[in-house]
DNA sequence: TAAATTATTTACCGATTGGTATAAATAATT
DNA sequence: AATTATTTATACCAATCGGTAAATAATTTA
């Protein structure tokens, strides 16, 4: 009945790993969309035939899944840790920062796989561009929530309309994966985020 | 040598209009982009046969460019006609604003066709999205030449870095269509624009 | 060593992609 | 009426799409 101890599976050892698979997958998406990147593409990159590739995942809907899942969990964890931050204005200013270092980590920028993945017509039809929108619009109303706090605090102005902070800060988040794919550099995008704090509401 | 008479085509006059087909192509592109806009999904919404639409248009890029040039043309003119505008407030306001009716002219908001298509990779070999960006850029140096303009004036703040408040401007213009896309629904991006507009820097 | 289990390789599948050859249909011109 | 020019409809093309059947290779268990 002991099944603590991982025992050596019994079958022959996959020679792939698999998260490094999905590493790569995740490159593969955010740089290329999930509807223009191909089977081909990923076998070829990821060096895994296919009857290999769908075995060990089952199918492009459910690698793109897995792959999502290291995304979220890896490289845009940021994304609740911001609720750590003091201040609105350091919540929103990390939020930006962060973004823009995901965006730039490799060498060729590349968007956002959530936010870009968002106007995916196949992940539509799948019924994972639902999903995406959903967790979305769930961060915005946790930064609702906080910035009601923030006015109960007396940090923000009690006539900030906290509905419309929330849509204006999420609405710049995902312009960033727009900017970015548009060729903008790195350099400039930490501007575009100092012009957002330096417009940011006055705490009063 | 007269050719100034337009006399009567020689040959099968063609039996569908390219204006109102162009019109068709542009809603299926905005809906469903470049890329995943199918050869069959024209042929049958606009009820011409395949080889009658590439004796019109060519090929699906040439098609792709002239509903472009109808585009701009067309639904985005107010592109040049916010540099009429008194003050750089009411400018941002009414590129904001008319961007909005654009993405809701039709009962399923769809995004702007060159924010979007800049993301295509089909487009990209092609060498178009190069265009598109181009064209955004272009439209960006002038808005930083209009706020130059108003510092000058005294209406904007010494203070104010124009470059990036052309970036913060055009960075929100083409954040829209993403909303739009993720099921904002018109109210809440007209609040998004007035959550802008409060924001503008202070005329002094 | 034999059996059982799992992964890999090769080769293929039907469907869809953008695009076209060919011939019939429709018009103006001679 | 015959010729010429243009568009139409039918049928097809090679390439690529996501996905899989079948046989072989590698490993643990008995």
């Amino acid at each position: 009945m002991r099944k603590l101890s991982p025992q050596k599976p019994r079958g022959r050892p996959r020679n792939f790993n698999k998260d490094e698979a999905l590493k790569m997958a995740l490159d593969l998406f955010r740089r290329k969309g999930f509807d223009n990147t191909s089977l081909d593409d990923l076998t070829t990159t990821l060096n895994v035939k296919k009857p290999s590739l769908y075995a060990a995942f089952g199918n492009k809907e459910q690698l793109f899944l897995e792959v999502l899942h290291a995304y979220t969990s890896g490289p845009i964890a940021y994304f609740h840790a911001i609720f750590e931050e003091p201040t609105t204005k350091s919540l929103v200013r990390m939020l930006l920062l962060k973004s823009v270092e995901v965006l730039f980590y490799s060498e060729s920028p590349a968007g956002c796989l959530v936010v870009m993945s968002t106007a995916s017509e196949a992940l539509q039809k799948a019924g994972i561009q639902q999903k995406l929108v959903a967790g979305l619009q769930q961060h915005q109303q946790k930064l609702i929530a906080r910035f009601e706090q923030a006015k109960a605090d007396g940090e923000l102005k009690p006539t900030v309309d906290s509905q419309r902070l929330a849509l204006y800060v999420v609405t710049l988040h995902k312009a960033l994966s727009l900017q970015a794919i548009n060729g903008s550099s790195k350099q400039d995008m930490l501007q575009l985020v100092e012009q957002v704090i330096e417009l940011w509401p006055s705490t009063l």
